[in-house]
DNA sequence: GGCCAACGTAACACGCGGTAACAAAAGCGG
DNA sequence: CCGCTTTTGTTACCGCGTGTTACGTTGGCC
């Protein structure tokens, strides 16, 4: 796939700067933008194989923005904002951003998601990313991607919390990769700021302690989501993913 | 077999010219790589016998690599990492590696294992390395590679500390040689920096008796995990490795 | 045998994480 | 607006794994 391209579009020029410098230097070849237009001529140019796409745009709107393009496309695209109403990444889930994160941001997460995307887009590379509804599947169990709910193995529906479900979606996006408290919190709070390395008390892991006790068979013995000592949690499942529906 | 193929894959070049000549010397054939797209061509040209990867590749991730490598393949990997975090390590382990060694390393340690894991899959060639559940025996004892816990001859499940485990496997990887407290310690830690020649306490000794008061018929006069004294501790047991399960 | 360094290990200390119990906050219906 | 329920966070307590210390024992060497 040679080295992956991306297109870095933010209406505030240091922003715009600091993040194509900031992928630059992983690796990435990053392309700044800061309207709809300008993507459009990028897309048609050359390959661009994610879309990084700030929600406020000044005068246009980062979400009507994608759904348009999503309408035509099926480029992979992670929508940035700085709202930090929750209520607003949902509506980038629905108009079909592949993901949503707030801004200020944890770089590292940034990546992480950037990759995330990219790796999902590469495995499942035509009919990807038209229809929004993802259907996940770990260890038998069957989570839908949208209700606050889960299937057991065995067909029983088990309901979650929003909370939960949202711990979920993290575990579920970063298999086999150790997170520790901050990231997880970070990828909760939409509302996160990052200039905030306040200790975050336990939260974190009574949230896991919960969504132990609803989806692991001995939550004394944790086989799904374990725990790195002196370090975080650890999603340990294959998962894979269901598009269509 | 000839002589042995590796691809050595980091984005350092300093560190890829380094280790290629350092392999080099020691009689490999070693391969310069820096990214996921080289390895793939390399392995699709030559024959590849070992892939030495680094963790940390800039725009890629390791990990991620050789997960998708292991599902498509079965060339042997060591993961290669300065992260310190010790999870990474364990989580390089679940992916599919078939070890895992922290940056900055121990030259010979390096070559320890390097030869250890070609060894394992010279001797069960074909099938290997699809299923990653490998199982260990050693004197009647049965340990599955992945869970905190062995099955003693006479079949009693005796469960180890994460700690201990890390040990056994250490030792698993090195029969027959004798090991220095320094030597384990930095096999164990991640965290190991190369520049930390600073006595480590008695804690190795500590966790060597914690593991023979487990495994050992009787601790006061160890069969397997002799101790040589003055130089360190020596698995004395022969150990054989069961591919697939 | 006598000396000393190396080793084994019991006892202790410490930190991390699980979790019960409680408190605060958010929904919800009247 | 007020109680009631559900969810979420905080606090406190405890167990466990792991490292340190201290002391006894072993084994090599003169």
């Amino acid at each position: 796939m040679g080295i992956p391209r991306l297109l870095v579009v933010d209406d505030d020029s240091e922003m715009r700067s600091m993040l194509t410098q900031f992928f630059q230097q992983n690796g990435f070849i990053a392309l700044p933008a800061s309207s709809e237009s300008e993507i459009r001529s990028h897309l048609t140019s050359g390959r661009i194989d994610l879309i990084l796409l700030d929600v406020m745009l000044g005068d246009e709107n980062g979400v009507e923005i994608c759904a348009r393009l999503r309408a035509e496309q099926d480029v992979p695209i992670i929508l940035v904002s700085a709202l930090s109403a929750d209520h607003q990444r949902m509506a980038g889930y629905e108009v079909g951003a592949d993901d949503y994160i707030a801004k200020p941001f944890n770089p590292q997460l940034l990546l992480a998601r950037v990759r995330a995307v990219m790796q999902r887009a590469q495995r499942t590379p035509s009919l990807a990313y038209r229809r929004r509804t993802r259907t996940f599947h770990f260890d038998g169990w069957v989570f839908d991607g949208k209700r606050d709910e889960v299937h057991s193995p065995e067909g029983y529906l088990v309901s979650l919390s929003q909370r939960e479900t949202a711990l979920l979606k993290v575990l579920l996006a970063n298999p086999h990769i150790p997170l520790t408290r901050d990231e997880i919190a970070a990828a909760l709070d939409v509302t996160g700021e990052t200039d905030k390395p306040e200790a975050q008390g336990r939260a974190i892991d009574m949230l896991v302690g919960r969504l132990r006790s609803k989806i692991e068979v001995n939550p004394k013995d944790p086989q799904m989501l374990r725990t790195e000592r002196g370090v975080g949690y650890l999603f340990t499942a294959n998962v894979s993913v269901d598009e269509d529906a």
